[in-house]
DNA sequence: GTCTATGCAAAGTTTTTGCACCTGG
DNA sequence: CCAGGTGCAAAAACTTTGCATAGAC
């Protein structure tokens, strides 16, 4: 489960497990897509001294170590995400600022395209599609 | 042509055409994707007092009327771009951070796709495309 | 016991804001 | 002349860093 590969992999990387980390990590997993802010204030109710830094530190562990990944959505900070959660499309209004998550199957055809014509390895859902939702079309 | 067109524009919402502005749309014009210090330093040719926060109010006022739009190329700082500059779609490789430019044609499925499932009209070009390129992925 | 990780505070960056003066129309 | 625009400086927001101490192993 998350806990042990946390542990383990933290480990193997000579990294030590604290409870500031697994605060974090549990952060993240529990946030789905959240800023360093976001997760500071969930990861405080486990421990409620831990500080932004130790979060920003973290994260770079945390993703360095392959666990966690960050997204942009918006014009703000990154989000950050478990690496293994499963990758969805963020549409973002750019009137609104609704978001709007779609299976990354609609993109298939762009990502095969991109790989035959340059070679290129998508990673479709680190950045948000901007654009107008139905409603602020009109 | 563009300097008329940044007077009427202007004009129309109430705004002033001042040196300063013609000096940032001029430098913006010039670079094709160029972050506020870029900008400022391409339009310190022109007018070598210009200020940094001209900069970011006049980014702004262009934007709102349409002139100018931004994208995201990278982690960083956004990048200024001519609204009428013809798309291409960016794609950023996460390790050696080298930038493609390709036709926008290769995701026509996608935004055709989100149009008709989502209702999202898609502003394709906004974010860069996240991933490997060739060389990276060995 | 050793060496990494943390909290706190301070320093860096980047962007925004207030204000007196300047300038386009 | 007058409202909007500019430069400058200060403030705000965001992120990183140094250092003494705490804690993992």
């Amino acid at each position: 489960m998350n806990a042990d590969l946390l542990s383990e992999r933290l480990k193997d990387r000579g990294y030590r497990l604290t409870n500031q980390r697994r605060a974090v990590f549990d952060a993240v997993a529990h946030l789905e897509h959240g800023t360093h802010e976001e997760i500071l204030r969930q990861a405080q109710i486990a421990d409620s001294t831990l500080n932004l830094s130790t979060v920003y530190r973290n994260l770079e562990v945390l993703e360095e170590i392959g666990l966690v990944r960050h997204a942009h959505l918006g014009h703000g900070s990154p989000t950050y995400h478990l690496a293994d959660h499963h990758a969805h499309l963020h549409l973002v209004c750019s009137k609104c600022k609704e978001v709007l998550e779609v299976s990354v199957d609609a993109a298939d055809g762009l990502v095969a395209a991109l790989h035959a014509d340059h070679g290129f390895a998508v990673d479709i859902d680190h950045f948000a599609i901007q654009g107008l939702c139905k409603k602020c079309q009109n």
